[in-house]
DNA sequence: GCCTAGGTCCCGTCT
DNA sequence: AGACGGGGCCTAGGC
């Protein structure tokens, strides 16, 4: 499982150790210890001299770790080219991708460890909660939303994006309904008027369109700009209340049964 | 630096392990191996038995990687509690918090290695080209908006939200800027026609406000949306064009001289 | 605590 | 490729 680890390597050890294990990509490789970073691309950043933990996946994904936060101090999604070599005694790392022309340049200037890991494939990850989970929920249930209601399109792509559910009211009136698993915003609002817009804009004139935000809270701005726009809100509770006990697993909510 | 490093520890080992040095507060912990892991708060997830990297760093945080992609599998931003113990023979990981009530928890079937590493302070860390510095450039030099430009305000917050830049042009009218650091999209457009309507809800009726949209470039799709509510784009280079050479460093863009 | 908005956001998805 | 929206987004800043 450890394939190779090294101690205080010497900079060309070092150099080769990286370029062999990220060429082959079937490993994970971190190094931890003494480094300088430099970033180049959508932004640019320094890092002055500090211990830091550069870890590269199999895919040649690149993050680099100061000793707090979850997110990394400097990162390369993905990377056309990992390369390391030995430059003026020390070894660089050189991790670049096109589009966009980004580049992330690491170098060790006391590396204390570095360790190859074969991390054999994961097993099925599933997350329950999501919008798109609510959306098919509600697709099946349209009822839960308003009495009625009928559901003529999932994502129907407009102009100005993706509307969650299009559908029809109980007096034959379209319906855009705009989803979010969480606390609506008026960012939700200003999407739903958005898309309210467009279908306004491909129906005969004066037709009337009925715009719902269904979540399960909303801020009180987004509210009240909700209603200035003669839009809707309808509760519909994502993921309700867990019964938390830590330790142990919880009832799925009622509205993924 | 390797404060401590246990091969196929036993579960209460590796729970010694993970509670001493979770708790000093003063070392990233990882810990690498055949695992299960679920997530209970916001959403749900579960994973099945698989091999991942578990990382503790000193403030709490909470990452658990497979082998492949930027983002963490599962993850806990910072934690109120995260202790080890020994249940059915396997040493298992919980990470929670309140607010939002949430957990991790990490069953280790095959523990591999586990590492406890000192990770001295950081150095300092800069970035440019943040819509920040981008800010306090136009508003230093307006002109790169429009000849005649003044700012009145920077990030003056109206009921809708922050306006970047509040202005008056050369006739006197008044003129609220949204700034995008990237590619401006319809989003942009509809937070700008949101401070627009703020503003003009707050002058004397017919007063005229002017909406500028001001990025390095804007998607063909936001351009329309933005001509048709009557509002206008400025070029404004965030970044322009890098002297992209592998390896070195970049000059600096102009606009941030 | 609530709310807004930025981010080198990343990521999937669809045109 | 461009474009759009979700995300357990995270994080910072204002109130």
């Amino acid at each position: 499982m450890i394939r190779q680890q090294l101690l205080m390597p010497s900079p060309e050890d070092l150099a080769d150790f990286l370029n062999r294990h990220t060429r082959s990509r079937d490993c994970l490789v971190q190094v931890a210890g003494l480094a300088e970073v430099t970033y180049q691309g959508r932004a640019a950043s320094t890092a002055d001299v500090g211990t830091y933990l550069v870890v590269v996946k199999q895919d040649g994904s690149l993050q680099i770790h100061h000793p707090t936060g979850i997110k990394p101090m400097n990162w390369q999604p993905k990377t056309d080219s990992i390369t390391a070599r030995v430059d003026e005694d020390v070894c660089m790392l050189l991790a670049s991708r096109r589009s966009p022309e980004e580049l992330v340049q690491v170098v060790f200037l006391e590396p204390q460890m570095a360790l190859a890991l074969e991390l054999a494939q994961a097993g099925g990850f599933v997350l329950r909660g999501s919008e798109a989970e609510m959306q098919q929920t509600l697709a099946e249930h349209p009822e839960l939303i308003e009495p009625g209601l009928r559901v003529l399109n999932r994502e129907l792509m407009v102009e100005s994006g993706g509307i969650d559910l299009y559908a029809r009211d109980a007096q034959g009136r379209y319906v855009v309904v705009e989803l979010k698993r969480g606390r609506a915003t008026q960012h939700a609002v200003s999407q739903l008027a958005r898309y309210v817009r467009s279908v306004e804009g491909k129906l005969p004139a004066k037709a009337v369109v009925r715009g719902i935000l269904a979540a399960p809270s909303i801020t009180t701005p987004a509210r009240l700009e909700l209603e200035n726009r003669g839009l809707e809100f309808r509760e519909v509770s994502a993921l309700p209340q867990a019964t938390a006990a830590a330790g142990g697993p919880v009832a799925q909510p009622s509205l993924f049964d």
